[in-house]
Formats: structure tokens, C-alpha cells, sequence
DNA sequence: TGACAATATGCCATATCTGACATAATTATT
DNA sequence: AATAATTATGTCAGATATGGCATATTGTCA
């Protein structure tokens, strides 16, 4: 397996590493890891774009910190639920949330 | 309110109608039922294009019958995880489930 | 119209996700 | 380096979603 790639998708969790080889993961497993991954990455930005600690975010979304982290790490107790509910009530666009699809 | 877009938002279940108007629902609130009633339609063209039974889907899915007619009909106790796995798993491709969000 | 296939609705036990808390690890700031 | 601020990780009780079953409704075709 090549590194870059396993580390990129590697969401702390998924248990990819040691037993399981990534080949293991069905193409559809895959993809939506990869799509967890992005919209995690989307929603780490647009916080730190609009200059607001977990702390805040959290706040806004009526949620906590550490699931705010678990949000923006792709932990895989999150749902692409609230990722997308968080996405919007932060104010992104719908274009720079399907960006994550693409 | 406008009655056919509350028809065409109105999933069964939210209660929209009676009691709370649409103009109850936040924009967030309303910008992420729109989205899941973008997917639930999108899996049931992607559904009906391949000639599929929703029996045939949920067995595809490993999923039910009435689970899949659910989601097509954007019941709210429908996650947009399950959706987006499902058209995944159906064979849609990032650009058509991106296309919800537009 | 009657019979059959397909879809929709109500319900429930189990599984999964959630916010919250405690605390560890990391990253500024002095 | 020491302290403070921020972010990460582990755990858990309560909340929400899940598949599956039973049954109702709708659609189709003879």
C-alpha cells in the first residue's frame, strides 16, 4: 500500500493500518472515507477562515469541543450528517460543500 | 407561504404544514431538508434507470423494502449518511451526487 | 373489476451517533 | 523553559437512525 495515499485516508478508527490492508476496503468504502475526509478538511477551513477556535465553533453549533475536533479530524463516530448541518450553519455555500464530491 | 414549494419541501414527517409554517425553519434547517430531498430524488432516478425494484435496491443494499421507499420519499428519520452511501453503492458517480448540493 | 406487483406507512428492538466531561497532547506566547 | 491557549483522545448515558416485519395503499394489466 502505498504511504501517502494510506496516511491521507487513514481516519483515525477505521482500523486500515494493521490487519486490515486498504485493499481490503471496497470501493465504496473508500469513497466515502475519502468524502468524510474532504468534508472534514472543508469545514477545518472554513473555521480557521473565519478566525474561530473549536471552542466557538462548537458553541454555534450547540455542540462541544471535542466533537468539534472529532468533526474536523474524521473521526468515524461523525456523521456526514453533521458535517453537512455544521457545513451550513457556518455559513458555506452549497458550491464549496459539493466541491468536496468532486 | 407559496404552495408549491411548500409541496415540494414538505417531507412527510416534519411537519411543516399545520402548526409550524415554513417560515418557521431556519435557512439551515431548510437548506438541508432541500439537500436530502435533492439525494432522495437523485437515488430514485439512479434507481429507476436500471430497472430496479425497490426490493431489488434493498437487497443491493442490504438494507429493506420499506427502507428504501423512505429514503426515496425523504422521511426524516432518513439520514443523509444512508443516502449518499446508497447512491455510492447504486453506482452514482461523485458528479452526479455533487450535483444535489448545486 | 379482480388479482398481482410495487410502493408507502407504522412500529419496534438493536445499533449507531450525539453532546458532554475529563484529561492528554500539542502549539503559541512570555 | 514555564504558562496559557488550543486541539486531540477516551468514555459514556441518552438520543437518533437502522433493518425488518406487518400491513396499507397505490399502480398495472388481464
Amino acid at each position: 500500500m502505498e504511504d501517502n495515499k494510506k496516511k491521507r485516508l487513514e481516519a483515525k478508527g477505521y482500523t486500515i493500518g494493521s490487519a486490515e490492508d486498504f485493499l481490503g476496503l471496497s470501493r465504496g468504502e473508500a469513497e466515502y472515507i475519502e468524502l468524510k475526509l474532504a468534508l472534514s478538511q472543508t469545514l477545518a477551513q472554513h473555521r480557521k477562515q473565519k478566525n474561530l477556535t473549536q471552542i466557538q465553533l462548537a458553541k454555534l453549533l450547540k455542540s462541544s469541543q471535542s466533537r468539534v475536533a472529532k468533526m474536523e479530524n474524521g473521526n468515524p463516530t461523525v456523521s456526514l450528517d453533521i458535517l453537512v448541518k455544521s457545513l451550513i450553519a457556518i455559513g458555506a455555500t452549497k458550491e464549496s460543500i459539493a466541491k468536496a464530491f468532486h
